[in-house]
DNA sequence: AACTTGATCAACCGCTGACGG
DNA sequence: TCCGTCAGCGGTTGATCAAGT
């Protein structure tokens, strides 16, 4: 990795930039600049900001990390039924499916997609008709009954086809935290438990931008 | 207590399509 | 039409942490 710049002629030619974790200050400066000019060319946004990044790395961190209606936390039930549904239906057409998970960004949706749910398929073989297999039984819950599913009857819905018969077995993977069944849960915020064990989060940094005036 | 392994996720890379000159 | 720039997307990597031995 890192041998040479960004492409797709978003990155600047400059060897000053960062690269590697953002630290506090730089999602500060970026989160005052956005506030007060709005998002606008990424590139000539990092400049003007003073950050020592590529607009690109901006465009990113701001997307999936510092934006303010960025929802943290656990993937619920409701939302994996989404995912999977959709996942289904698009394939890995991340950014797609995260259009329909207020909050969710795409990156979120693919690592959880990755580290849960194609693991669990490839170990039971197969994927083809399982998708669409699942897909259809969602539907029939989730759109037949205004019902919301808790965890258990998620995996029972996923036990219930036979290629995700041992989902069970990823309930303890799975941690669907604070999930609270609501007719509008995907609008669910963030509790403050679910960040708490960062050494500081998006959460620190709002209230200190906009104490810092503007 | 020390080490290993596995899981998670932020951030990067490279590609593509849209757009304007 | 061609070319350069940019935003956006999907795939991949690497750091970190937790769990297991």
């Amino acid at each position: 990795m890192e041998k040479r710049e960004s492409s797709g002629g978003s990155g600047s030619g400059d060897p000053e930039v960062r690269k590697g974790p953002w630290t506090m200050e730089e999602d500060l400066i970026l989160i005052n600049y956005i506030a007060n000019h709005g998002e606008g060319v990424w590139n000539s946004l990092a400049k003007s900001a003073g950050l020592k990044r590529t607009g690109k790395s901006c465009r990113l961190r701001w997307l999936n990390y510092l934006r303010p209606d960025v929802r943290r936390g656990n993937i619920t039930a409701e939302e994996q039924l989404i995912i999977m549904e959709l996942h289904a239906k698009w394939g890995n057409r991340w950014s797609k499916i995260a259009k329909h998970l207020p909050g969710r960004t795409d990156n979120e949706i693919k690592n959880f997609w990755r580290t849960k749910i194609q693991k669990y398929i490839i170990k039971q073989g197969e994927t083809t008709t399982v998708r669409s297999q699942s897909s259809e039984i969602i539907n029939d819950h989730a759109t037949s009954t205004s019902h919301v599913l808790n965890t258990q009857e998620t995996m029972e819905i996923y036990s219930s086809t036979t290629s995700y018969q041992h989902a069970n077995n990823m309930d303890h993977q799975l941690n669907y935290g604070n999930y609270v069944p609501s007719s509008d849960s995907m609008m669910m915020p963030l509790s403050v438990e679910q960040s708490e064990e960062i050494g500081w989060t998006v959460d620190d940094i709002w209230p200190m931008h906009l104490f810092n005036g503007n």
